[in-house]
Parts: structure tokens; C-alpha cells; sequence
RNA sequence: GGGAGAUUAGCUCAGCUGGUUCAGAGCAUCUGCCUUACAAGCAGAGGGUCACUGGUUCGAACCCAGUAUCUCCCA
């Protein structure tokens, strides 16, 4: 049989995750006998399509869950989608209007049919994405945030906070998205920078014609809204002026000219319109000097009636409008550009019009301070913690949370209105009733009698739910799965919903399981191109990730996102990345080739004893390192670690250590060692690499039914006696080799050429004990020990040892001489700065002992290595 | 405007409690090699005033103060 000299990641993949799957390895269960490890995943939106956020985010948690399931727990990914009102909505409106169906032209009944269409038709082509990425989710779990269960448990939560007297209903000034018709959260709302331009309104005084007062405004179309014009009271510009009433430019009508201290003097022209229904501080003006309220403005960003003028018209059509008929009524004094700030929706990236309306609140006070605290005293950790800082600032300063959407996808909002325009909440209709009756003490009324609140839940609202919602921890709070599930272990995502959704979930699981949801939240970064722009569809440089895993293979994709993704810091993909991901997928199996084409020989010597006994310590080594690393999430760390070890340790050292000859056998037991190495080596990298690692598996050794290196234990450390000694000499010994090699590389003496080695050294057994590696290694003819430098021979020094290579080519001696005069002087160098450290009286005195040791065994290491240097320069 | 964080090699980043030949890693670069596992490879090499200015200390990439620049969060 020959293997191919290059890994086709495409044969294998599928394969695996089937065989996976018909294991139900990745199927989780209530063990007592295990401890449980818990991942839910941030569910995606329903509609969605993988993206490289996705990518980087799934393959994270599933090296989490995977080495979790080898370490012998019982590990359960939670899989599931999101509703994703407002986005998925938008899209089915701009489905539906494709062909030729306005929204407004159907019933509440007919949209969501067609919804749940679109949903049943879309939804989960995501999951079957994350199928091939390799992700280890029980897929048995698989939830929805709008399926029925979900959706009770959002309607008990709704109800309880209610009845706790912490939500209400309110008229409040809300971020409205014209585009989506709907109010948003104040963390939906997404600031950009722009360059504005504040247009300067001439509003003639009342009784002094001629004479006007100048007001500086961005939006001149909400003057139709205005209800007067505030100046500070301290601006001795405006001081005869308050109290006098001015007039709207065009329109005419009379408004009062008012004094706040919120105006600022040296902002504009000093003097402010107040539009109350339009913008938040004019609102607050408002309330303190009792003005009306006018709102100009309909649900879609066209002016109503109330303007009077341009009605119909949209908002920024009516501003172009106006301008041109200000400046032909003399009443536009100049306009500017400045540098402003505009809030535009997250969702649709309309900008957003602050508009008042009546919406459901969510009373954030007394959910956040005990969720604060949980992460002020690391009950749950952040990583990086850096983001506790902005946890706090948000936590402390949180505003009620505006939990009503207008719009039809997504959970109904439980309160039903009675005829005289009061209302029940309730967890269902009759209930409802019921209520209603006992409320309004007329027994009469009839089911019909009741209307229910048109809008729906926030989709944050159930996804606050989550960890606790996807084991039916509402519906049933004592069942088996959520007292042993719950809480999770660990939370991967994006810093960018450490609001909308890691606090309220902190906030839910205190709430309502007086438990937290999960102990530790690693916070990806973003997915950002080679020169650091987002990743965008606009631009096109955001590559298709199923492409990636055709070409590359999920294993080589899954790495190279890994090997630059440091927690909390943002990616910037580059396609080197998964070709080096797939390079190393390369280098593995071609060192499994190399193992495989191997012939043992029962009746050969153990020969590699000093390279198995080496690698033994490495291996042990490297392993602390890597459960250091995952301890403290440094996945990046943890990957980078085991990569080297396979490439350099046991690819370039260790296999060329104990190659045989070519088509010469190898001694059993140097095999046997090798296999055991690669073993171990496999299910290290299993959780990085899951299926070129199980692959490998089944094709080193003939394996049982259920022995796959996906469930095979995670290796412990166990380091040789000595290993810190054998570790120390092989580095000597390596030293030695890679200074063969670069005299090779500095007279271009190729590979194949065999040399000899000269040693000059008082110590020989150091070097004979290891002279058959170094002879393997550098490709040796001879090695000798001599007492005088040979003729025409390069040298290098090791510690207090001269080594030669002696060349039949004429050796330059000047050039010797300088090279070595150069490592003298810095040897030196660095001796007398060792020794002035140690001449210094307050080091010796103040340094601990261990320091002060070391600085001594250095001076000492100096000191032979220049004798050495000396000596060698003394025999040229 | 307020707050937080960052600045280390061409790029992306480590660097723990101030002390190891401590200035590191990966990638990139350069040179030489098609050496029977791998050219998706092998061997070797070069490359940094640790942003700047002061201070503390026997000793500073690390601690302190200020300056500059950048990023994020909030207004």
C-alpha cells in the first residue's frame, strides 16, 4: 500500500463525523459518576449563514468540549438557533415584497405562516454547517428560541417580573428605527461619525420686525415641531430677549424664547429650538417648563399632518426641501459642516429618530447589582479580564431596558387590555379572564372582550433565558438535567453582546436559579481582513467558510483561525493562516507516512534509547505547558505549544534521531516507543484537529468498536526520573549538531556530504556518550577527539568545548580569526558585566540567594568559554 | 466630554512576583538544499533604543508620574 505524499482532508471528514455521530459520542446524559461539563452555544441567527465570526467561535468551544469529553467528563454542547426578531423579520418583509406582498396588506396570521415558511425552509442550513466544521454538539438538544417550550418560559418570565412589580409600561422617549418600524434598545443602537451640517434659522422676534434670532439646528425639518427656543440665562447676548416670543421660520407660529442651563453658550449660535417629541434633552426641557409635546413625525420617517408642511414627505427628503425654501425666504443665515455623531440601528442601519411612544420596561436596578457582583469577585471570570472594567461602568449605570418591539416575529406580550382601556397580564387567555373579571368586577366579560398587546418581546428577552431555558429549567426547575447541567462551565462570544446578552443572562440565571449561568466567558475578538477592516459583504473580502473547509480542510481551517486568535483580541484573517493550518495537517500525516512505512526486526538491539528517554521528557514538559495554557484560556498558546512540539521536537529531532537507513529495519522496541509517542501526540491535537486525528487512529492500529481518540483519555504528564539532566544534555548534543550544520551552510557544503567533527575538550565522555546522534545528525564520517586544532578546519565553540571541521578547501584564517575575535569580545562583554553586578556591594547584599547564584555559575561559564575562545584564536 | 485598555522584530502577539545568555514565539524575509516521510518540505541566518521624557531601585520591557499616538466602551 503507498499513501499519498500529501493529506486529502475532503475523504475523511465526512466519514468521521458520521462514525461520531453513530457513536453518540457527542450525545450527553445525566452520569452521576462523571462531572458534568457544560457549553451552550450563542445560539445563531435562524436564518443565518456560517460566517468566519462563526467559525472562529464554534471551533473555540469545541476544542474546549472535546478535550473536556477525553478528560473523562461528561461533556454536553447545547446546539440552537434564534429568532432574531428584528433581522429575521426584515428579511421575510423583504421576501414577501419580492413578490409582490407588502406587509401591511396581511394579517398578524397570514405573516407569521409565511415566517414560519421561511424559517422551516432556512433555519438550520447554519447547524448543518457547523456539522462540518466538526462542531461535537448533541444534536438531540438541538433548541429554538421560539419554539413553543421556549416561548412559555419566556411568557412565565414576562408574568413573574410583572407580578414582582418590575416591569411596566411606560411613555418614554425610545430609539425608533423607521426602517424596521419598531423601537430598539438603547444597546441597538450603533453611533458613526459623519460630517453633518448645522444649518443656522433665522425665527423672527415677535413685535420687532427686523429683527431676528439666529438658531443653529442639524434637522431643520423638525422646526414644525419646535415649541420654543431656550438660551442660557447667563448669555448676556439673549438676556432682553426671554420671555418674548419668536416665530417659526415659514410656518409662523408663535413660540416662547425660554432660558436653561442646558443650553451651551459657545455651541451654535447659543440659542436652541426645542422639539420635544424629537429628541431627548429637548423632551427634558420640556418637562421642566411644561411645554407641549408635538410629534411631526409617522412611524415610517415621513412627516404626519401635525408638520403642516411637506407632509408625507420622508424626513431627509423634507430637510433637502425645506433648506432650498429657507434660503429662498431669506431665512437660512449660512450652513456649516461639523464633524457629528449619528445613531443609526444596528439591525437595519437606518438612522434613528428618538421618538416618544408608550413600551414595555424592564427595571434593571435590582437584576443588576447581584450580577455586578458575581463578576467584581470572580465568581465568574472574564477572559480577558480586562472587559471587567467596562462590565462594571455598564452595570453601574445601566437604564431600564425597553423590552417592546413592533413587530410580529417573536414572542406576543402576555398583557390583555379590558374595554375600559385597563389590562391584565397573564400567562394565557383565560387566565387572562379570569383576571379581567376579578379586576373589573364585571363577570360578564367574554374572552373576545379582551384584546391582547400587539407587540412582541425584545429577542434579548429570550435569549437572557438560554442556559437555563434549553433544560427546560422554567417549565420544570427540579428536573434532572438542569440540577446537573446547570450551571455551565464555560461561554464563548463576541465582546460585542457583553451587554445585550452575558450580563442579562448573568442577571436571569441570579434571578430566577439564584445561581450563575456559567463560570467562565471567553471573549472572542472579531474577524477582521489582512489590513484590519471588518468583515463585510460590501466590501467582499469576507471569504466563504465552506469554501475554506473545501480547500483547506475543517482541521486546517480550525488551526489557522486558532494560531492568531488570542482571547479578546480581534483576528485579522489572512489565508496564510489556513495554509499553514493545513500545512501542519500536511506535516502530520506525512510524518505518520514515515512511522508507517517502518519494518521492525524483533532481533535488532534497543538503539534509540537516549532519543525515547528524551522525548519522554519533552512530551511531559510540553503537556504542563499545554493544561496551563487551556487553564487560563490561552487556546492560541495551547495549540501553538503542541505545534511545535510535533514539527520540531519529534519531526525534526526525534524521528530523524531514530530513522533507520533507508530500507532497513527498525528494532521493536524503537517502534513500539514511536507508536506510543504518536498516540499521544494524536489525541493532544485531537481537540484542535479532530478528524485527521481520528483518522491516523484508526489507521496506525487495528482498533476496537468504540476506540476512537475522540473518546480516548486525555494524557497525563508523566516525566523520566532525570529528565531535566537528559534535557540538558540533548540540548548540548543539539547545539553541537546545529553547529556542524551552519559550518555546512557557511562553506556550502551540501546535505549529503559527509564531514568529519574534531573535538578538543578535557571532558570527552560528554560528547562520545552522545557521538552516534551527533554522527546520525550532522552527518558525520569521523568523529575524533584531538588535542591540537586540526589544519585548514572551521571551528565553533560549545561551553568550554572546540569543535572542527576540518575541509580539504583552502580555509581563509583571517576570517576565522575575526569571527572568533567577534564571540570573544562579546563573551567578554558580557563577563564584565556579570562582574560588575556582582562587584556592586548592594546586589550582593540585597539580591536573593538564588539570583546571586546564578549570576556566579554564569561569570564561571564565561570565564571557560573565553579561555576556550582564546585558546582556539591562539591556534590560528 | 467621561471612562477603560494598549504601544515589544516587517506583521500578529507572548513576556507571570522587577533578577536565567531576557529581549522571545509564530508568520514573513534572506542564503543554501529536489538529503527516499513531507518543496504544503529540510538546514541555517539576519532582524527590535521594549512609543517618548523623567522618577523609584543594587537592578526596569515590567513599578510610579507626565507626554504622544491608537483602540474600545459610555455620553
Amino acid at each position: 500500500m503507498s499513501l499519498a505524499k500529501t493529506y486529502s482532508p475532503a475523504d475523511v471528514e465526512a466519514k468521521w463525523y458520521q462514525r461520531w455521530q453513530e457513536q453518540g459520542f457527542f450525545k450527553a446524559t445525566v452520569n452521576p459518576r462523571k462531572q458534568p461539563y457544560t457549553i451552550v452555544i450563542p445560539p445563531p441567527n435562524v436564518t443565518g449563514v456560517l460566517h468566519m465570526g462563526h467559525m472562529l467561535n464554534n471551533t473555540i468551544q469545541d476544542v474546549l468540549v472535546r478535550r473536556a469529553r477525553m478528560q473523562g467528563k461528561e461533556a454536553c454542547w447545547v446546539p440552537g438557533t434564534d429568532h432574531a426578531s428584528i433581522a429575521t423579520e426584515a428579511k421575510v418583509v423583504a421576501m414577501l415584497k419580492e413578490q409582490g406582498i407588502e406587509k401591511k396588506d396581511l394579517s398578524r396570521e397570514q405573516f407569521l405562516e409565511h415566517a414560519f415558511a421561511w424559517k422551516d425552509k432556512y433555519g438550520g442550513i447554519i447547524l448543518e454547517q457547523l456539522k462540518q466544521l466538526g462542531a461535537s454538539c448533541d444534536w438531540s438538544r438541538t433548541r429554538f428560541t421560539m419554539e413553543p417550550k421556549l416561548t412559555e418560559a419566556v411568557l412565565r418570565v414576562f408574568v413573574d417580573l410583572y407580578r414582582k412589580g418590575l416591569i411596566y409600561r411606560g411613555v418614554r422617549m425610545v430609539n425608533w428605527d423607521p426602517r424596521g418600524g419598531t423601537a430598539i434598545s438603547d444597546e441597538e443602537v450603533i453611533p458613526k461619525d459623519t460630517m453633518a451640517k448645522m444649518y443656522h434659522l433665522k425665527y423672527e422676534v415677535v413685535g420687532q420686525p427686523g429683527r431676528f434670532l439666529t438658531v443653529a439646528t442639524s434637522r431643520p425639518e423638525t422646526i414644525m415641531a419646535d415649541v420654543a427656543v431656550a438660551v442660557n440665562p447667563t448669555d448676556p447676548r439673549y438676556q432682553d430677549l426671554a420671555g418674548q416670543r419668536v416665530r417659526i421660520p415659514l410656518l409662523g407660529r408663535e413660540i416662547p424664547v425660554i432660558q436653561d442651563d442646558y443650553v451651551a453658550v459657545d455651541f451654535g449660535t447659543g440659542a436652541l429650538k426645542v422639539t420635544p417629541a424629537h429628541d431627548l434633552n429637548d423632551y427634558e426641557i420640556g418637562l421642566r417648563h411644561n411645554l407641549p409635546v408635538l410629534d411631526i413625525l409617522a412611524d415610517d420617517g415621513t412627516l404626519n399632518e401635525k408638520a403642516e408642511l411637506y407632509v408625507g414627505q420622508d424626513r431627509f427628503a423634507a430637510r433637502r426641501n425645506i433648506v432650498v425654501d429657507l434660503q429662498e425666504a431669506g431665512l437660512l443665515d449660512k450652513i456649516e459642516e461639523y464633524a457629528s455623531i449619528v445613531q443609526t440601528s444596528e439591525r437595519t442601519g437606518a438612522v434613528i429618530e428618538p421618538k416618544l411612544s408608550l413600551q414595555w420596561f424592564l427595571k434593571m436596578e435590582h437584576l443588576a447589582k447581584p450580577a455586578l457582583e458575581v463578576v467584581e469577585n470572580d465568581t465568574i471570570k472574564l477572559h480577558p479580564p480586562k472587559f471587567k472594567n467596562t462590565y462594571r461602568v455598564w452595570m453601574e449605570n445601566v437604564r431600564d431596558w425597553c423590552i417592546s418591539r413592533q413587530l410580529w416575529w417573536g414572542q406576543r406580550i402576555p398583557a390583555y387590555y379590558l374595554p375600559d382601556g385597563s389590562f391584565v397580564v397573564a400567562l394565557s387567555e383565560e387566565e387572562a379572564l379570569g383576571l379581567a373579571r376579578e379586576q373589573s368586577g364585571n363577570s360578564s366579560l367574554q374572552a373576545s372582550d379582551l384584546r391582547q398587546d400587539e407587540d412582541v418581546l425584545d429577542t434579548w428577552f429570550s435569549s437572557w433565558l438560554w442556559p437555563i431555558s434549553v433544560f427546560d429549567g422554567f417549565e420544570d426547575p427540579d428536573n434532572a438535567d438542569i440540577n446537573y447541567f446547570y450551571p455551565t462551565n464555560d461561554l464563548v462570544t463576541g465582546p460585542d453582546i457583553l451587554f445585550f446578552w452575558i450580563a442579562r443572562m448573568i442577571m436571569a440565571g441570579l434571578e430566577f436559579r439564584k445561581e450563575i449561568p456559567f463560570r467562565n466567558v471567553y471573549l472572542t475578538g472579531i474577524v477582521r481582513d489582512a489590513q484590519g477592516r471588518k468583515m463585510s459583504k460590501q466590501l467582499g473580502n469576507s471569504p466563504d467558510p465552506l469554501d475554506l473547509i473545501r480547500d483547506f480542510g475543517a482541521d486546517g481551517v480550525r488551526t489557522g483561525l486558532l494560531f492568531s486568535a488570542p482571547a479578546g483580541n480581534d483576528l485579522l484573517y489572512d489565508e496564510k493562516l489556513v495554509q499553514q493550518g493545513r500545512n501542519f495537517n500536511n506535516k502530520l500525516w506525512n510524518a505518520f507516512r514515515l512511522v508507517k512505512g517502518w519494518e521492525a526486526d524483533n532481533n535488532l538491539p534497543f538503539a534509540n534509547a537516549q532519543a525515547v528517554k528524551w522525548f519522554e521528557a519533552k512530551l511531559a514538559d510540553a503537556m504542563v505547558v499545554i493544561d496551563e495554557h487551556f487553564d487560563k484560556f490561552r487556546i492560541s498558546d495551547a495549540l501553538l505549544t503542541v505545534y511545535k512540539l510535533v514539527w520540531d521536537d519529534f519531526c525534526s529531532y526525534y524521528l530523524e534521531m531514530v530513522k533507520p537507513a533507508y530500507q532497513h529495519p527498525i528494532d521493536a522496541e524503537t517502534l513500539r516507543a514511536t507508536v506510543d509517542f504518536l498516540e499521544t501526540l494524536l489525541k493532544l491535537l485531537h481537540p484542535f484537529m479532530p478528524f485527521i486525528t481520528e483518522e491516523l487512529w484508526h489507521e496506525l492500529a487495528e482498533r476496537g468498536p468504540k476506540d476512537y481518540v475522540c473518546v480516548a483519555h486525555w494524557p497525563k504528564a508523566t516525566a523520566p526520573a532525570d529528565s531535566a539532566t537528559t534535557l540538558a544534555e540533548m540540548e548540548r548534543t543539539l547545539a553541537i549538531v546545529a553547529g556542524v550544520r551552519n559550518v555546512r551552510n557557511q562553506k556550502n557544503i551540501g546535505p549529503t556530504k559527509q564531514v568529519d567533527l574534531a573535538v578538543k575538550t578535557d571532558a570527552p565522555t560528554e560528547v562520545q556518550a552522545y557521538a552516534n546522534l551527533i554522527s546520525k545528525l550532522a552527518n558525520l564520517s569521523d568523529l575524533s577527539f584531538v588535542s591540537e586544532a586540526p589544519a585548514s578546519a572551521v571551528g565553533f565553540v560549545q561551553g568550554s568545548t572546540e569543535f572542527f571541521v576540518p575541509l580539504d578547501m583552502q580555509v581563509d584564517p583571517a576570517a576565522e580569526r575575526a569571527r572568533v575575535e567577534k564571540e570573544l569580545e562579546y563573551a567578554k562583554g558580557f563577563r564584565d558585566s556579570v562582574n560588575k553586578k556582582l562587584g556592586n556591594e548592594k546586589f550582593v547584599a540585597n539580591a536573593k540567594p538564588d539570583v546571586l547564584e546564578r549570576e556566579r555559575q554564569k561569570l564561571a561559564d564565561a570565564e571557560s568559554k573565553i579561555a576556550a575562545l582564546e585558546q582556539a584564536l591562539g591556534a590560528l
